[in-house]
DNA sequence: CGCCGGAAGAGCACTGAGTGCCATACGGGA
DNA sequence: TCCCGTATGGCACTCAGTGCTCTTCCGGCG
């Protein structure tokens, strides 16, 4: 129901990675069921091992804790984006590359968008859920932005940029998602998502020195011009220091 | 140990607000010395129920869960906020009176400089407590997004703009935040994060149109011109999509 | 002065998540 | 057939969190 394994027999291990067995799934199945049923905090795990038909010492076997049955497939997915951002060239565009990344996690959610739904309503009403959904996202947002401390390194303010354009890529990521989510799935999630990263990516002016001249990008010539007038004379100061600051040579 | 109160009297009510009963600093103070002696998850609620010299359940009666014996101050900083954010003028500058806003968050924690060490010390090593963090980080960062979606109600993209912007603000605050916290509280983190907020607030063209004229701030001119060769072209679509789409009329 | 009513706390029993340990069943290889 | 590693089931235990009741304290009031 959950996940993307097709029937992999009993005891048959996989070449690369571990076969997923049933019994993870099936407990997924019977999670869901419940939860959708009587909703979260009602349903206990003895009730989802009893329905799945298996030993409850079982349950926390294949999933550390309640929550986790919930969010089956995020660690492969977090393994896929740190996978990804380690494999990337250092030529190109850091922040187009953290984009590239975000899309993989929305990979995750349009692969099974009932089940997405599903789990968005549930993580919606319960706190719980939502506390250990923050906790998930999180991890996507640290990879992104040690990624980003990399590829920065030596410019100036480069963990500041790192921590707040991994967090704005996080941030336009579930913008899209959510609004994806309410609509139960319809519409077309791509288009949006790239709405909002193009937004992102044009309000932090990318401008990657490419390590490897010759290479197909060239870096970007950005011009910002910032004017005011009336508003506190510190704020100003900081203003224009910090954008000048942002890319020495450029402004 | 860990709050402002200065010693109210019992039974005490001062009229605007509820007197803090000293249970409950006795309560934190205890906690904090098992926590710092033993660690987090080696502590129970009754080993710091016997330190305090009360019952167990008066503890849940203060704090609705272990883990919100070391945030103590978070709920009414958060309250502060929203207060602000609520009494805010509609002529300034909806990313700005954000700005402001979250130098509330970071007065709380610079009121208490060991403690707030202490408790960094605490959360950086515990995966409980920096679930539990995040949790409280991100109803902040709703506070921002909610206050900003109301700001930029009917501007194009005003949802989207409000979630990134909030979530850059709160990752600004929180890079100079942990920098002040690992060097041990040394150092001017006010200055620190406003270089940080500035540059987030000059990431994000700002240009609220002010609702009433003639009021003390006047909209910032900003020029953004991306240009990009070599890269994907649906990415260069979207970056100019983005620019234009930001502020009608403006670009 | 004694009674009363509410608030704060103590004590207790209970549920449910999560863990450690051991027994058992299955399946392949020697 | 035996052996061994792995997957599973079955306890028993700790601990967080909750609902309930009883007590105590305190201030008000007749």
């Amino acid at each position: 129901m959950s996940s993307s394994s097709a029937a992999p027999r009993r005891g048959e291990k996989t070449e690369t990675a571990a076969a997923k067995p049933p019994m993870r799934d099936a407990l997924v199945a019977a999670a869901f069921q419940l939860f959708l049923e009587r909703g979260y905090e009602q349903t206990t795990v003895d009730d989802i091992v009893a329905l799945a038909g298996v030993g409850r010492r079982s349950f926390f076997r294949y999933f550390p804790s309640k929550e986790d049955v919930v969010f089956p497939d995020h660690e492969r997915s977090l393994a896929d984006v740190t996978e990804f951002l380690a494999a990337g060239d250092d030529a190109d565009d850091p922040v187009l590359r953290v984009c590239e990344a975000v899309r993989l996690v929305l990979r995750m959610y349009t692969e099974n968008p009932t089940f997405s739904v599903q789990r968005y309503r549930l993580t919606k009403k319960v706190p719980g859920l939502r506390a250990y959904e923050l906790s998930v996202v999180w991890r996507y947002e640290r990879a992104f932005a040690e990624y980003l401390r990399r590829r920065l390194a030596g410019r100036r303010d480069g963990s500041l940029q790192a921590d707040v354009v991994a967090a704005a890529v996080a941030a336009a990521h579930n913008n899209a998602l959510r609004s994806w989510l309410r609509s139960d799935g319809k519409g077309d999630v791509g288009t949006e998502m790239d709405h909002a990263l193009g937004y992102v990516h044009a309000a932090f002016s990318p401008s990657p020195a490419p390590a490897d001249p010759g290479n197909a990008e060239e870096p970007e010539d950005v011009v910002v011009l910032v004017s005011r007038r009336g508003a506190p004379l510190w704020r100003v100061v900081q203003e224009i220091e910090a954008t000048l600051g942002r890319d020495p040579g450029q402004v």
